[in-house]
DNA sequence: ACAAAAGTGTTTATCATACACCCATGG
DNA sequence: CCATGGGTGTATGATAAACACTTTTGT
């Protein structure tokens, strides 16, 4: 099979084959106004016209799955280096109607200062949707969005993953509401600060918040080189 | 593309549309003697006639990727309730010498008790191996292997899943040696016993070992109803 | 009696939890 | 001077870890 693509360096038009009976599905995830989000893309052209569902295309057939899905993330968010990590691969043979196709599903966490909309090829409009304003989606797409939720409620408590989804600078309370919203549960303000705060993960970066009506809070940032070294001996994020 | 299988009611031998470019691969892992082991197949047909790896297949046209997954085991060990689950797909354009093939990783568990040898088509020889008798194995499975056992860790640390290498009836020492071995490290034997007890996942069996040169231990089995009376509020099974 | 593993008890340090309280800033 | 969120202190109970000890069984 052969698909069109815009080349990224010369932003021409070009062919290349694809694969069969194979696609990539991405969840997005961001963070604002402390929601959880998850960007969707409303279907331009074949059956599934005006509806909404997750982004996703073909797998080129020189590349892997793994660059496949930051390619696909790159054309859509404009974002080169995001964290993206492989769900799984979802195979109902009657997930999609118009023929035996295996999906393989990903998901991203994105700074959403960082994101620049591009809509591409078969996009017509991109948004932003509140976890709890999804309805209904085209295939299978509700149970692999699910299914990511799931996961990355898994994936917040063992790994400091959230990070990715804060500003670069961000204040305690912002990652405590993160951690709130991800997991679904009340935290006390002190005992989260010292818990986070002795994991050594963070920076301070000895700024302070600007224009508060209320006391400033100190600003940090994730260290991933903080967090390379102390990694081995694995963390607990169960809150 | 057409594959020929073994029906499995009649015994005859059949042909049915596969999906093309999409394989499975399987890990089996075993417990013996108190190590951990895996089911390795030594090639019969192809490029790869007299190389090890993992027992693997196609799917058909119209099975789920699961359902082709429990097919799959159950031809080869002749169990069909056995713990399996979807790892991830894997996708370099090169893991596959004759075209570009991706797979899609299950990993199992279980009882060697319940196993019987059943060489399938395409195996001339089946065998448990030693984790650290592991050598070179054809295409990328090295890296599924690898990464079925670091997946393994993380999940046994979460849920009870370990209980599906043992056999019904064990002992508190078996399943702390379990642990040890999966986990690699060392534990307490009175702090072990006190912790599994405490979670209330063992049904007291009133059975003790027999004929051992040395205190009869009690036998326990785990008791999945007990486990989903208590699974909502999460376990830890850090040790 | 001894070896080997089963199984119990106890001490200690550490940690999670709960909650009272003080601090800084803008309106 | 009050509302708002930032930030600290402390008492309590629960738990993990270390290890000494007793029990049971076959040889």
């Amino acid at each position: 099979m052969v698909k069109k693509f815009i080349d990224e360096e010369s932003g021409k038009v070009i062919e290349e084959k694809v694969m069969n009976a194979i696609t990539i599905d991405c969840v997005i995830f961001g963070f604002d106004e402390g929601k959880l989000e998850v960007l969707l893309i409303e279907h331009a052209e074949g059956i599934s016209k005006g509806k909404w569902g997750l982004p996703g295309g073909w797998i080129k057939e020189d590349e892997s799955i793994d660059e496949a899905a930051n390619r696909l993330l790159r054309e859509l968010t404009g974002i080169s280096n995001l964290y993206l990590e492989q769900l799984k691969a979802f195979g109902d043979p009657k997930r999609f109607p118009l023929g035996r196709v295996i999906t393989i599903g990903y998901y991203a966490l994105i700074k959403k200062e960082d994101y620049d909309v591009k809509a591409g090829f078969t996009a017509s409009d991109a948004k932003w949707y509140k976890m709890d304003d999804v309805k209904h989606l085209i295939y299978d797409h509700n149970e692999i969005l699910n299914y990511s939720l799931k996961h990355l409620r898994n994936r917040v408590r063992q790994a400091p993953i959230g990070f990715n989804l804060l500003p670069e600078k961000f204040t305690l309370l912002q990652l405590m509401q993160l951690y709130q919203e991800i997991l679904n549960v009340e935290l006390d303000k002190p005992n989260f600060r010292r818990k986070i705060l002795k994991m050594k993960l963070l920076a301070d970066l000895k700024e302070k918040e600007q224009n508060v009506s209320h006391r400033a809070a100190k600003l940090y940032k994730f260290d991933p080189d903080i967090y390379k070294k102390l990694t081995e001996k694995g963390f607990n994020f169960e809150m």
